[in-house]
DNA sequence: CGCCCTCTTGAACCAGTTCAAGCGCAGTGG
DNA sequence: CCACTGCGCTTGAACTGGTTCAAGAGGGCG
């Protein structure tokens, strides 16, 4: 936790960062660090939601198993995302579990602190409402995605909205592993790994700095459009 | 119009039954209604947001139209949910077009009267926080099903949110077509008759008043459990 | 009556899964 | 140091769910 940026500045949370001041001293002043490793849970899907955190360091995953023993991942979310405020702030148990899949530090807020807040501050609740449009936002795009694109084009997708660019070249450097990238594009690994080969004909290519990308227009054209299939020609 | 309930008692709305009757007096004022036929648009994606809407009866779709020409359905609400609040709130363009899908009654409010109502009532935003949350479990929803369920499955869990008891029957009647439900799934018109054929044996029948279920267990077992056992491994 | 539109059905085809095998690599223990 | 093992990732072959294209049935309506 020592090279951590001090939260009170925030830069990097949405919620924290946009909050006046005082609101902020008050909220850090009421919560309360966790560290996880990778693999770790935060919070099991169904269990009273008592607390609101903010991902200060990390990446996790929120998922939920289904009856016949499947994992859903519902999303993947990068430090600076909120977990838990949905479900804290209705009084319910959690509607799904999170999960760190890197080391990641969280800042835990009681529900309580969350509404004490809320009450005090008009503009928090707004800034909230603005939160969750953007989790929405999210949520769009992967329904939108998973009901008219292919596997190919939403991992195409996918790198685009991870990639990076480098001195010069475009790099992907996932902090977690492939397995979770399929699961959260709604494949098996299998057709991930088969997904990936299809865009090596593309300029796709793992290297062990990570995936680097020499075209993102032709990454682009294979997202947007199917009938393009510059990526068939070997087939 | 005439025998529309009076808006402000607002029994069927989410928003206004719950706000005080001061916000629902000032927002009432500040509207009007619009009434659309089936298949009119009531905005499009990308056009600038300046209203919100509440669905007063019908039924509405939200959509996108992808580069490559395909129609991406978010999402179809009945009378009782809002549209455009997202968009509006934060001054952007419509992320989605609307359109009615049934003959339908809106109330049209400018967002002007949204911003200043929040202001004037801590409340009013709490409201519209827990508004999206209840948006947020339907998402969550559609991605879990989307990642982890057959058709189908998708169909199954559909057909029981919608049914119906009515003197002893359960029925489903659809106010759209089915064309409508198979984008909602994510499935082709095709896909979604021959899903169809497939409940036939378990009991759900196609009347003229609606779809017929015999044994809402049956579905149950259905929309959650897939038929392969996929747990053989033993160590 | 014929026309349009929705829904259904069939057959070929494609995308993604399943199962099984194999590779590369890090960690461990001899 | 090397061999063993476990795990993440890849590949192949057979298979399933869903799509596509094409044809046909049924219903409402001018």
């Amino acid at each position: 936790m020592q090279h951590q940026p001090i939260l009170g500045t925030g830069e990097r949370c949405p919620v924290l960062s946009r909050a006046n001041a005082g609101a902020r001293e008050f909220l850090v002043a009421q919560s309360r660090f966790r560290h996880l490793n990778r693999g770790e849970s935060l919070y099991l899907s169904d269990t009273p939601a008592r607390c609101c955190y903010v991902i200060v360091r990390g990446w996790m995953k929120r998922y939920r198993i289904l009856p016949n023993g499947a994992e859903a991942v519902i999303r993947l979310h990068p430090a600076g995302e909120t977990l838990g405020f949905m479900d804290a702030l209705r009084g319910q148990l959690y509607s799904a579990g999170a999960e760190a899949i890197a080391p990641s530090v969280l800042l835990e807020v009681p529900v309580s602190a969350i509404e004490r807040q809320i009450k005090a501050d008009p503009d928090f609740a707004r800034l909230l409402l603005t939160q969750s449009y953007e989790h929405i936002d999210e949520l769009h795009d992967q329904v939108e995605s998973l009901k008219c694109r292919t596997g190919v084009q939403r991992l195409a997708k996918f790198l685009l909205r991870e990639v990076r660019e480098r001195n010069g070249r475009y790099l992907v450097v996932l902090p977690y592993e492939r397995n979770l990238v399929a699961a959260y594009l709604g494949l098996k690994p299998e057709s991930l790994s088969r997904a990936f080969a299809k865009l090596r004909n593309t300029g796709v290519r793992s290297t062990r700095e990570g995936i680097e990308i020499d075209d993102l227009d032709a990454l682009r054209e294979i997202s947007v459009d199917d009938c393009s299939e510059a990526w068939r020609r070997e087939a």
